[in-house]
Order: C-alpha cells, then structure tokens, then sequence
RNA sequence: GUCCCCAUCGUCUAGCUGGCCAAGGACAGUGGAUUUUCGAUCCACCAACCGGAGUUCGAAUCUCCGUGGGGACACCA
C-alpha cells in the first residue's frame, strides 16, 4: 500500500485567507489521518502578481493554525530548469508543438467565437497534423509552446467529493503550455510538480474541477500515474455571497487580530463543509482520526460569525488562564493600556473568561482594571440614587478594614442593603458604575475583590465625596 | 453563450447501499428556570426535504425533465 501524500499549493498573490486555510486544513488531516505526508508548494510562477509579503503571510496563517508540512515549502520558480526539460521532451515527442498566434489574434478569435454562441477556444491552427501545412512562422515572434490535447474521447474520474465527473475532449482545446518568454504556465507545472512529489490525492478548491480534465490528458502524456482527486466547494460570504476584499476574504491572522483562538477557527473550518455525525466540538487529534472525504459536503458552504464566535468562546472557557492573560496583555499594550501588577491580570481573565466570545472583548472588559475610569454622568444620575448613597457611603467606611477577599466583601454588602432595606441591585448598581463604569460586571463582589483595597476607596470616595 | 458542478430548517449539517424520518443535532431566534445586573448554565419551543414526472408495496434517499445557484472558459493561478 502507497504511502499518502497531499499537498497544499497556494499561490502567493494574495494572504491566506478563510477557504485556503480550510483546504490547507482538510489536506493536513487527510495526510496526518493515514499517516502519510503533507507538503506545502508556494505557485509563484505569476511573477506579476507574486509577492514576498504574501508568501510570508501564508507562511504565518499556516504556522497560527498548526498545520504543519512535512517537505517544503518549494517554490516553482525555483524548479524552472525542470519544468523545460519536459516541455523539451513533449515537444521532442510531438505531444506539444509551437504556436505563433499573437494575442491579439487570439482575442479577436475568441470574440467572435463568443459572438456566435460558442465556448471560446484555440483553434488549432498551429497544430502539426499529417498532410497539413503549417503556416510559415512570422519573423522575429517567439511562440508559446502548447500541449497537444486528445481531440477525441472524453476525460473521466471519480471525484472523492463531487462523484463522476466527465469532460469531453471536444471541449477541451490545447492550452498554452509555455510563454513566449519560455516560462511554464500554471497547469503545467502543478502537473509536474504532483508527478515529481508523488502526490496520490490532491484536495484542492472546486474552482480548479475545469482544470483537472486537462492536468490529466498532461499527466497521461507523460506516462504518469494520475492522483485521485478531492474538489472541495467554495465557502461563501456571511451574507452567502461571494467571499471578496469587502467582507470575508481576509487573511486568516486577521481572526488572530479580532480575538479568536485556532484552535475554535480549526474546529469551526472543520465543521464547514464535513461532519462526522451530531459531532461538533473536537479537538484537532479527534479530527485527524476522524476526518475522511467520504463525508465532505459537494455544496457551497456559508461561512457564519456566529457559530464561530460559540465554538471561540467555548475554547475560551477551556483555555489556560495564564495563555489568556498574556494574549490580552499584549492587546491591552496595544491599545496603551499599561498591565500593572496590582488587579492580576490572570485573576481578571479567571473571572471574565466564562462571559465573552472573543479575547478582544475579555481585553475590553479587563481595561476598566488598568485605566482611570470616568462613568457617564448619565450612568452616575440613573444608579447613585439618594436611597442608594447613603449606604454606599457606610459600604466605603467598613470596606476600610473589611477582609479583602470576595466572601468577607459579599458578606458585608449584604449586611448593609440588610441594615438599609435595599435590594441587592439597588447597591451593586452603583457600585459597579463607580469601580469599571459600567452596570454588567460578574458578581460584584468578586469585582471588588479584584482591585486593591486602596483603588477601591479611591473610586467610591470620587463619586461619594 | 458553451461546458462542469450543486440543491434538507435563517445558517452549518445528519440522512450515504430506499422503509428505523409524521426528517435528527448544532448555531441563531423565541419562551422559561436560575441569578446580585449582564453573561454563563439548564429546559422547552419555532423551523427544512426547490418543482414536476417516473421506478417501487414504499423515495429526502434511485432515474429523467424543469427551475434556481455556483464555477470555469487567459501567454492568472
């Protein structure tokens, strides 16, 4: 039995965004499921369009997600000499030939074939065929080289995702293989590079299904062996459009930057598109043992915030205290809120981490910690009420030498609402715009508690004079 | 336009070799319980097989047609 072996091959005009991190993903597991290998593949062939800073990015988005490669990355440029030695030996085998079309030739054809109701294709005129004469090749062009595609039969394979699929050579025209300037196009490489890597399954986006019939007639031109193939559907918008610049598509790290964990990305992508029964919350080992094709959805999937947003705030919960801390100190010192010693930033999150979905809102609430607050006057007027000050105003004298801990703190609130005749809101209220300046806070004792007895006294004190 | 693919609650989906489905789970929504506010938690409810033929004793599951949606048609990947 032949050893797995996947890969991701994404092409560096762009970050990683959402869909190519969950074919990253999917490949990843499919390799790490049957114990093969997983390589990663830079398609930088696009020089126009390629950048370093993208390379880097998805660089990056893989390494926050985990997902890690066992060969690679490689870089097509730099498997050039390769990619012409091949084109050298198609052409010297007749399976490709040279073709002196101009581009403007081949709009002007293109056009016209449109006009009349047909699928833009090459023609052929260039194609060698026994007892046609070629044209004469005008002086000074450099032709493309173009792979001689069967003109007859038709491409079949079963997809593992979508099922039978098939093409007809018919519709299938001889795709430039080559630039003039002699450098490989994309379908000619990833034909190369799946042969030379020994890729045995390529998963890969459904965008690329009118690809395949063609990457196969090449393969098969070339005495290799054909991978099986895995086309996953696209994921669309939250609003179930398309993913574009405006929403949606945005570089994976961007979720780094709005408060999300992997881990809650990786099971949310998981879960988009594929499903192993009522399951929905799993760990990454759970789903490399479960993860198969068989159960992978053929439809477009809408991505959708607010199942994210769950599965990240049920990591939250989960989360060690201490990696939670850190990430929201560097999102505080971000915003130039300087961490101090005295509220522990580890207790803060220990006590807000149950009751916010992203660490950008935990950062939120742990801010009022380390900043002056200023309450709304409008807050102030609505919750220190004539009733209420009275017994704030004792609330602050005992708090002087109380026990500062959360139960000795909650003991002595309700002694006092107790001795006031107050409902426990009609003081907690007040005291919670006071302390953070707003009225949601986890119990208010255990609020108090968090800052040091002297902050405490300082913020009532402010407002109770 | 041509070719290819897709089609179950608002969303992600279970359903795969037809009966166990008067369609299950989860998110969201609604209502309730709990609560020191919010949240969290627990409970309940709401909500779907695109349409039409056909095959069959029986179809969400198979076939065909239609409709709708998406993708691809580059010297981009």
């Amino acid at each position: 039995m032949t050893t797995i072996r996947t890969r991701f091959a994404p092409s560096p005009t762009g970050y990683l965004h959402i869909g190519g991190a969950r074919t990253a993903l999917f490949s990843w597991a499919y390799a790490r499921r049957h114990g093969g290998q997983f390589i990663l593949r830079v398609e930088d062939t696009d020089v126009e369009r390629s950048t370093p800073e993208a390379v880097q990015g998805i660089l990056d988005g893989m390494d926050w997600l985990a997902l890690n490669y066992d060969e690679g990355p490689f870089y097509q440029m730099q498997r050039m000499d390769r990619y012409k030695a091949v084109i050298r030996q198609l052409l010297a085998e007749g399976a490709a030939y040279y073709c002196y079309t101009s581009p403007e030739e081949l709009d002007a054809m293109r056009e016209a074939q449109r006009a009349r109701g047909e699928k833009p294709r090459y023609d052929g005129r260039w194609r060698p065929e026994p007892g046609k004469t070629l044209p004469q090749p005008p002086e000074g062009v450099s032709p493309v080289v173009r792979f001689r595609n069967p003109e007859t039969g038709s491409v079949i394979w079963k997809d593992l995702v979508k099922g039978h699929i098939s093409f007809e050579n018919a519709e299938l025209d001889d795709l430039i293989i080559a630039r003039a300037d002699g450098t490989p196009t994309y379908n000619f490489c990833v034909v190369v590079d799946d042969w030379d890597m020994g890729i045995t399954h390529v998963i890969r986006g459904d965008d690329h299904v009118n690809n395949t019939p063609r990457q196969i007639n090449i393969l098969k031109a070339l005495g290799a062996t054909v991978p099986q193939y895995a086309h996953l559907s696209m994921i669309l918008g939250d609003d179930g459009t398309k993913l574009s610049k405006r929403h949606g598509a945005v570089s994976v790290m961007q979720y780094d930057d709005n408060g999300y964990l992997p881990e809650a990305v990786i099971n949310y992508l998981a879960r988009l598109g594929w499903s192993h029964g009522d399951d929905e919350i799993f760990s990454v080992e759970q789903f490399c043992q479960w993860f198969d094709l068989d159960h992978i959805t053929p439809s477009a999937a809408q991505f959708n915030t607010e199942k994210l947003n769950w599965l990240n705030q049920h990591y939250i919960k989960l989360a060690d205290n201490a990696r939670l801390a850190a990430s929201v100190r560097a999102r505080l010192q971000a915003r130039g809120v300087a961490v101090s010693d005295a509220p522990a930033l580890e207790a803060i999150v220990a006590l807000y981490k149950e009751r916010v979905t992203t660490l950008n809102v935990l950062a939120d609430e742990a801010e009022p910690f380390y900043i002056d607050v200023h309450p709304s006057a409008e807050l102030l007027g609505e919750q220190l009420t004539a009733e209420a000050t009275p017994a704030l105003r004792e609330l602050m004298e005992r708090f002087k030498d109380v026990t500062w801990e959360a139960p000795a703190i909650g003991a002595t609130i309700k002694e006092i609402i107790g001795k006031h005749g107050l409902k426990m809101p009609k003081l907690a209220m007040p005291l919670r715009v006071m302390l953070v300046g707003q009225t949601h806070t986890p119990s208010v004792d255990a609020v108090v508690a968090l800052f040091p007895r002297e902050v405490v006294l300082e913020r009532m004190g402010r407002h109770l004079g």
